[in-house]
DNA sequence: TGGCTATTTTGCTATTATATCAAGTAGTCA
DNA sequence: TGACTACTTGATATAATAGCAAAATAGCCA
């Protein structure tokens, strides 16, 4: 695979990456709906706050959400907007493949 | 984040994860204009063959691909016919973020 | 059967990602 | 100014992933 072809899927692999976490996709998820600050994330998260601040600027670096600040808090929004077309997609591959596994089992049992 | 919400988005982040890599995501295209076998897709890719075989597990395991097998030869194929509109998705990511990144670049060297 | 080709699996090391805690920054308000 | 709140960053330990090479498997054909 030549230089140039590689490093345009290492940037899409970038962004694939920064969503593939389950904390980041159920944030990707909340903002999808409106905006929300840190500390509203991390009530309906109850992680370590430190570590949604970082989880989201993973997502922030790669393009996916962005930031203002009001006062005290920072509030995140989602800047992809084709991101839950995008979501609806991967749900399909997980219903095909669990359709797939179930099959599966049918075959195994008959015999 | 109850853990039925959690276990779902694990789900997708696993999908997410494997096609979070440039040559992962490179078969991926390939395999999206017509199946190949895995020599096919060593001549293009030019890794070890250990290699290109352990990244089609990933895809496979993952239900993105599926393999077919013919003589000596293993064909794959794609599985989620979603999956380009889904990636050209993330080109709009990468694009908007190459031109928030430029913008700041403009502002930066008018001060 | 034995030798050949295509592919997968295994064992290994190096690299990268994650979570956590402690320390640091930034904005508010008395 | 100093105490407080909301958030970010740095250090570090642990876990996951990548890539190579050697060994294993599977199908073909003489």
């Amino acid at each position: 695979m030549n230089k140039k072809i590689k490093d345009k899927y290492e940037l899409h692999a970038q962004v694939l990456k920064a969503l593939s976490h389950s904390t980041r996709l159920f944030i990707v998820n909340e903002l999808a709906r409106n905006e929300k600050c840190v500390c509203e994330l991390q009530e309906l998260i109850e992680d370590d706050i430190s570590t949604i601040s970082k989880h989201l600027s993973i997502l922030k670096q790669a393009g996916i959400i962005e930031d203002r600040k009001e006062g005290l808090r920072v509030y995140y929004r989602l800047r992809l907007k084709c991101l839950p077309m995008f979501l609806s997609c991967v749900e399909n591959i997980i219903i095909e493949k669990t359709k797939m596994q179930f099959e599966l089992l049918n075959l195994s049992s008959k015999q």
